[in-house]
DNA sequence: ACTTTGACTAGAA
DNA sequence: TTTCTAGCCAAAG
């Protein structure tokens, strides 16, 4: 696979935009959607570009939004109506498929 | 050019 | 269930 390019790129900011309130996506299905082939891209554009972006509703694929934030994710996401287990969010139920 | 770092994941112990 | 390991790939030092 050819490296990222600016499509890319914009595949994801508009593949993370896409995702409806209440549904959340690991950052490897926006990888897989995206056609990257390591989540680990995702992460990195998400943390140099995630101003415009609903970035509490990308979570680790272990239910659990990124380390750091964990708290407001939760927050966030418990707003919109994700149902989560002690800080664990049930990914059968809000799951987002593209 | 090499090493370290990081908003990751799947598999093993 | 949790913790650890190896693989992953772009950016920064």
């Amino acid at each position: 696979m050819a490296p990222v390019t600016e499509d890319q790129v914009e595949l994801v900011r508009a593949l993370v935009a896409a995702i409806p309130a209440g549904r959340v996506a690991t950052y490897g299905d926006v990888a897989d959607a995206a056609g990257l082939s390591s989540p680990r891209i995702v992460g990195w554009i998400m943390r140099t570009d995630s101003a415009d972006l609903p970035w509490h509703r990308v979570i680790l694929a272990s239910g659990r939004p990124a380390a750091h934030l964990q708290t407001a994710q939760l927050e966030r996401l418990r707003a919109e109506g994700v149902l989560a287990d002690d800080g664990r969010v049930r990914l059968s139920e809000a799951r987002h498929r593209f």
